[in-house]
DNA sequence: AAATACGAAAGTGTATTCACTTTACGAATG
DNA sequence: CATTCGTAAAGTGAATACACTTTCGTATTT
């Protein structure tokens, strides 16, 4: 019983109940698979992740489970756990969505938002723009993401909200790779106080139009960023952690 | 090789490896929770679910974790998983997300879709007028939602076919409620009709605004309709089934 | 009789064990 | 030398064991 293994686990031996592991394993593989922590289409070794999370197999499967609901992991039968490649298909797909859930989104800002709430998005805005100049590439792609998922809020719209977070988890590897190529940092602001300008007079219909066209923007260059995402995946040890 | 594959378990008390019991105890329970076999905000209880299906825990666990992903089921630390409670604000969320998709979906289908494609739709809907007198609700509904993911599928949107799915098995009990109380059977056909008129002509901007119009259709009544059909799952056993 | 304390039963969370499959490697064979 | 076969190691899939928590009934106390 009382093996001598390097356990942190009690030091008689017996076993423990932690209570939260499951929550945290799921975090810190969700993190990883995100961060392309696992390669795509590498196989996702459940041993190997439980010893070096120092728990049983048991949480590493059930966070796995999570994960290819999620679709960001697959599972073949009989082989295990896989990271979905890089489907360049899949990548502009989800770039359309966000665009026109955006659009919906900020169509119901304006409609819904309280005068408050537009005064907390501009705030949110300028703080953005005091920060911006000492902010890295994935910084800003969070901060990017905050302002969306504000109006997201606004728009009264719970699970608009949900379904944005899942997407910007998914290709926010990609638009960090595409700030740091070309420089947006100050694109990206700019625009945003545009639409807030369209947003403050309540005009719905051409604040969805400035959205449309924000989001847009890095469709057409969808392919080769993923190109450059592949190589750095693929060279840089931790470079997007 | 092949024992006796059709027994659960062996008679002689060994254990087996069934294979794909992970996939059929996912299906079978995603089933059970779509249709409200699990009332609204109620305990699944695992080791009942366990010998329901004459399998371990262990599955189960692996496919109510799934289920939480996916937005059916919450988990309470250590009380267990519940039925997502009916939430009227998601319910009228998940109604208008599913109508900013299927605008976009619609749009993309038109400029996207191949003339074939486009005849197997119509193809699609003429098969649907001839039986419809013959259908119940659920059936109807069902069709209804295989035309839309036809267009969806056409639109070479994939993540937007992913999620399109996942909406309408969240939302199918409202829209059979809706189709039985009020008869909207040939409502639904006749509108498919124009909006597949348009996409013949490809003519775009017209039949996103027919799609947005057939879509929204419910959105005034969803309130009643969530009142509807919590009175249907909480009364009837099976009636959703 | 109401409130509290106790303890068994039921249930979840994790670890461990066992069954089976795939993979890796090396020996035997042509 | 290349190929095939066989076997051991590694890995997954499910069942079971066990630790802990919650629940609920009952007895005790006030």
């Amino acid at each position: 019983m009382g093996r001598t293994t390097s356990d942190k686990r009690r030091s008689n031996g017996t076993k423990q109940r932690t209570a939260d592991t499951g929550a945290r394993v799921y975090e810190v593989l969700r993190q990883q698979a995100i961060n392309y922590h696992f390669r795509p289409g590498e196989r996702v070794n459940e041993v190997q992740l439980a010893s070096e999370l120092n728990v049983s197999r048991t949480p590493v499967r059930s966070a796995l489970n999570r994960l290819v609901s999620e679709g960001l992991l697959t599972v073949v039968p009989n082989k295990g756990f896989y990271r979905q490649p890089i489907d360049i298909e899949a990548i502009r797909s989800l770039f359309e969505l966000r665009g026109a859930i955006e659009a919906m989104t900020v169509r119901l800002f304006c409609e819904r938002a309280t005068d408050a709430e537009i005064g907390e998005l501009k705030e949110q805005w300028e703080e953005f723009l005091e920060n911006r100049a000492a902010m890295d590439a994935r910084q800003i792609v969070e901060h990017d993401e905050e302002f969306h998922e504000t109006i997201a809020a606004g728009s009264r719209n719970t699970e608009a909200l949900r379904l944005l977070r899942d997407i910007n988890s998914r290709i926010r590897f990609l638009r960090v790779i595409a700030l740091e190529r070309d420089d947006f940092k100050t694109v990206t602001s700019v625009e945003h106080g545009h639409i807030l300008a369209e947003i403050r007079d309540r005009n719905t219909t051409q604040a969805v139009a400035l959205m449309s066209r924000h989001i847009n923007l890095m469709l057409d260059d969808v392919t080769e960023i993923a190109r450059e995402a592949v190589v750095r995946i693929f060279l840089g040890e931790d470079s997007l952690v």
